[in-house]
DNA sequence: TTCCGTGCAAACAATTTGCAATAGA
DNA sequence: TCTATTGCAAATTGTTTGCACGGAA
């Protein structure tokens, strides 16, 4: 979608010293391409509609690559493998745990608990690593009944 | 410390219709002994303790038996296997991606954004099954020089 | 006696790694 | 050229499962 962000990553990455390879673009694309919440086996499917040749292998170094540049980040949903996404998309996220379904919220809903979690503890939150589970409305219903 | 909450559990197994073994109240004593944020391979040494014979695959069976039953429940703490901690031990971390220590909250402090997001979204959070993650006063400190 | 629970070993899923071949700068 | 990157296959880690035996109810 964005050639843009593609070579703002790419930048990145000859800027850090690395070096700009097909596969590494190929996986940035693919990042870009795929959206959000994809899976290291997805973005390589993702990786492999343009360049079937790339092993899996380097698609999660490549990730990993990514995420010490800050051009990508990971995040837990719920159980199962990790979700990749680019730097920019940054948004939360509530997992259900009765139907699965995650709901995206923005940074800000968590200002006040990050202001009082500094007050109370020092501590800075970043809410990207983890999601919160819990159960959404309609499953919550769904139990009350 | 507690057996209390040690026959509690045991109680609640055999109400369930499940068996009570040695096997399962070995791994529940171990629980109740070892504290919180153990690892299943944690827990499983504990067990080990006193009762050398109880097969790794037992006590992972066991744990989910426990789980389903809400008397245990296990936690993802930073990177790595999950944390198993009995019911009662109700409270939420904040893992530390600089030097990984765990800070301990009281549930409370989610209380305003439980209803914010109760209130924008109608979901129910649950933050127990997930940490928060973030970065210490100490660390903070260190990086901010 | 009747199943449920267990040990064992193998299967599994996600991810990482060692090493020789290859290809960017 | 020279070293970082890659492919490949094997190792690792955490967890689950199939099956036959043994023990709780």
């Amino acid at each position: 979608m964005s050639a843009q962000r593609v070579e703002e990553a790419i930048e990145a990455i000859r800027a850090s010293g690395s070096r700009v390879t097909v596969d590494r673009r190929a996986v940035v694309e693919a990042l870009d391409r795929s959206g959000d919440h994809q899976t290291a086996e997805q973005v390589a499917e993702a990786v492999w509609v343009h360049h079937p040749d790339v092993n899996l292998a380097t698609v999660y170094r490549t990730l990993e690559l990514l995420e010490k540049l800050e051009i990508a980040f990971h995040v837990h949903l719920g159980h199962g493998p990790s979700r990749w996404h680019l730097a920019d998309d940054v948004h939360h996220h509530l997992v259900c745990e009765g139907c699965g379904r995650v709901i995206e919220i923005p940074d800000s809903t968590f200002d006040p608990l990050r202001k009082r979690l500094l007050d109370d503890t020092g501590f800075v939150i970043d809410p990207h690593h983890f999601s919160l589970s819990g159960v959404c409305g309609r499953c919550a219903a769904k139990a009350g009944r």
